[in-house]
Parts: C-alpha cells; structure tokens; sequence
DNA sequence: GCGGACGTTGACTGACCGTTCAATCGCACA
DNA sequence: TGTGCGATTGAACGGTCAGTCAACGTCCGC
C-alpha cells in the first residue's frame, strides 16, 4: 500500500526532504505509479491525514458524547492519543510534525480545529458541571492539554523521551494529574 | 541585517520552502552576498537558532537560580517565552517551528536538552520544598508544561489564536493557573 | 485467441534553486 | 590620484526531483 509507505517514509525523513522516489522504493513500486492514484505529492500527505484524522475525531466525539464525568472524558481523549502512538507511531509522527505545522494545507487546518473544539466543549461542559474551575478560559485551556499532549509525542518522535509500554502508562497519568490537579501539592478554588 | 531578513522570512514560508533568493530580497542584497557570510542555507538557520537560544536559555537559569517559590519561578519562565514572543513573533516562530522539530539538527536539539533541563529541575526543587506534589514524574512533567506554553505560541504563530496583549497576559495567567493548579476545582494531594 | 481496460514501468523533461565565481564597486589610507 | 581590500553583484552552473508519457504487462470476458 503506497500510503502506508508514504507514512513510513514522512515519518523518517519529514515530508519536505522525502522524494517521490523514497515513497515508491518503499512501497515497492516504480514511482510513476504513485501519480495513478495522487495527483502530486502534495495530495499524498493531504490523504494520509484526511483518512486517518477523521477516524481520530470521530473517535474524540464518541467520548464527548459519553456521560463520564469531564475529568475522565480528559483522560479518555489523552488515551485515544496515546494509544494510536503505540499502535502506529510512524503514522501519528505525521500528523503531529508535519500536518498541524503546515501553513499551507488550508483544509486540514480546518478540520484540526475540530479536534480542539471538542476539547475545549469537555471544558466547558465541566465548568458548567461544577467540576471545573470556572475561571479559566477554556479555549486557551484546550491548547494547552493538547499541546502538552503533543510535546510528548514529539518527544517520543524524536526519540528524546525514553518509549516502551510502561512509559506510555506513565505519560497518561502524568498529562491527567497535571492538566487536572495541577502540580502544586493543594490547590483551592478561587 | 541578513539574520533579521532570514527570521522574517522562515518565519513567513517554513525553512524549507524558503528560497536564498527571498532572504537576499527580504535584507536587499543580492543572494550571492549570503554565501560570503554563510557557508549554507543550513547554517543561517543555525545561526539564527544559536544567537537567540543562548540567551533565551541564560535568563531561563536566572529565574531557576533565584529565590523565589517553584510556581513562581515556572511563571518566570512562561514570561520570558511570551514576552519574548511579544517583542518579535517571527523570532518565536523560527525557533518554535523550525528548530525543534528538525531531525538534522544535531548540535542544536542538545541546546533545546537544557531548556528542558531547567523546568525538570525547577519541578525536582518544588517537590523537594513540599510545593509540589511529588508523585509526578518531573521530567514528563517539564514536557507538558513547555508543550503547553509551545502550543499557545504555535496558535499565534499560525494565526488560529487571537493575538494581542491582553492575550498574551490572559494566556500567562492559563497556563500558570492549569499547569500548577490544575483545571480540577478542588483537588486534594494524593 | 482477441480486445480492451486497467495496472505498472522507468527513461525523460523541465523547472527550480543552492551554490560558485569572476567582475565590479566603494571606501580608507597614503 | 593610485592602490588595496573587503563588500557586493548577478550571470552561470550543476544537481536534484516532481511530474509526464509512451510503452508494456496482466488478466478477464467473450
């Protein structure tokens, strides 16, 4: 499948110093082919996020959707994350490196934004519910679950972050802690 | 000044689609001056990177050397990057954008290593002093609090978060208020 | 066996762009 | 005014690579 290769090989190399010609070697086929089923490279990387992304989102709203308490459907979104990680690290270093810092692919910008404002709604929602401070801004809030969310991917991306099966357990539990009950050892409400 | 025009333009296009011939454009020179103080493309953007990261980094480790409470000192720190960011976006944008997520950087990733050093060591103190709760896995944790403050900047830098100096001061207080008292009302220590 | 639809190939092209370099400028100093 | 030297220019080069296309293979229905 020449998209799973794409996604190999963007993962290794970044989409911009990723040639054609990597992405059909890798697939394992001439690379006038890739130009039978995408019009350019450009349309290559648009695909894998487009088709993987909406299975994620989808994925998000079936937890907001759920009648768990906000703090959990937190824990729930971060794990979905994570978990695709384990499951597919290549695919997710895509979508984090490359995707959501292109300034160029209008459309997925778009649909990204989707994703935090699921985020953001769990926020909200667990203000109004009383088990959220109300005082915080809750957009700005989303950012900085997901972001914090991401660094570690990146980390993990990278390869400066140690990986393994019990890192991952610990990473959850350390973004929920944080993004929920902070650092400090006793916080009262405002 | 050749540097001043490459932040500009990085900035603007990526580091990757950026052409010689915009940064020469961008000061006014003709793009063969670059290379009599530039060996590379490459080595602009390092340079860039290693002007600015050194000094960045020396006030990060004036707030960690002071006297002042953890939480505060991580304030500190959340003030220099967004006062830095308010005094020259494309700057922020550069480092934040560029550098980090670049595979090929090798020296420079051990530079952006000792930013991180300094929150996991200003968490390590907290939770020596009892401010903090010390369960947490500090160096995780030094990844999602940069990763926070990251992705507020990111936001401004793509133009998806309103900008501004109220903004800027209302994502000060988001970030402290979530990454040291969590988004929870209450929550109590472990 | 034939026709044709579809998948597949890889040599080729054309443009782009990083880099080089010989020539020129402008200025300081004698 | 002349000499020297660093700053500056931009035409030219060479390599790379996305994208094209004419040819070839394969397989299925008739």
């Amino acid at each position: 499948m020449i998209l799973d290769a794409a996604v190999r090989v963007f993962a290794r190399h970044g989409f911009h110093t990723s040639r054609v010609g990597d992405i059909a070697e890798e697939a394992g086929v001439a690379h006038g082919l890739l130009y039978h089923y995408f019009s350019s490279k450009d349309e290559v990387l648009q695909t894998v996020f487009r088709e993987n992304w909406r299975d994620l989102l989808a994925r998000f709203e079936a937890v907001e959707a759920s009648d768990e308490r906000a703090d959990e459907k937190l824990r729930g979104i971060v794990k979905i994350l994570l978990r695709t990680w384990r499951n597919d690290p290549a695919l997710v270093t895509v979508m984090v490196r490359e995707v959501g810092r292109s300034p160029h692919l209008a459309t997925q910008v778009e649909d990204i934004g989707k994703g935090f404002a699921v985020i953001q709604r769990v926020i909200e929602q667990g203000q109004a519910d009383g088990v959220f401070r109300p005082e915080l801004d809750a957009r700005l809030a989303s950012w900085v679950v997901y972001g914090g969310l991401e660094e570690i991917l990146t980390g993990w991306v990278m390869g400066r972050l140690p990986d393994g099966d019990e890192e991952v357990a610990r990473a959850e539990r350390t973004i929920v802690d944080i993004v929920c009950g902070g650092l400090v050892r006793t916080s009262v409400a405002a």
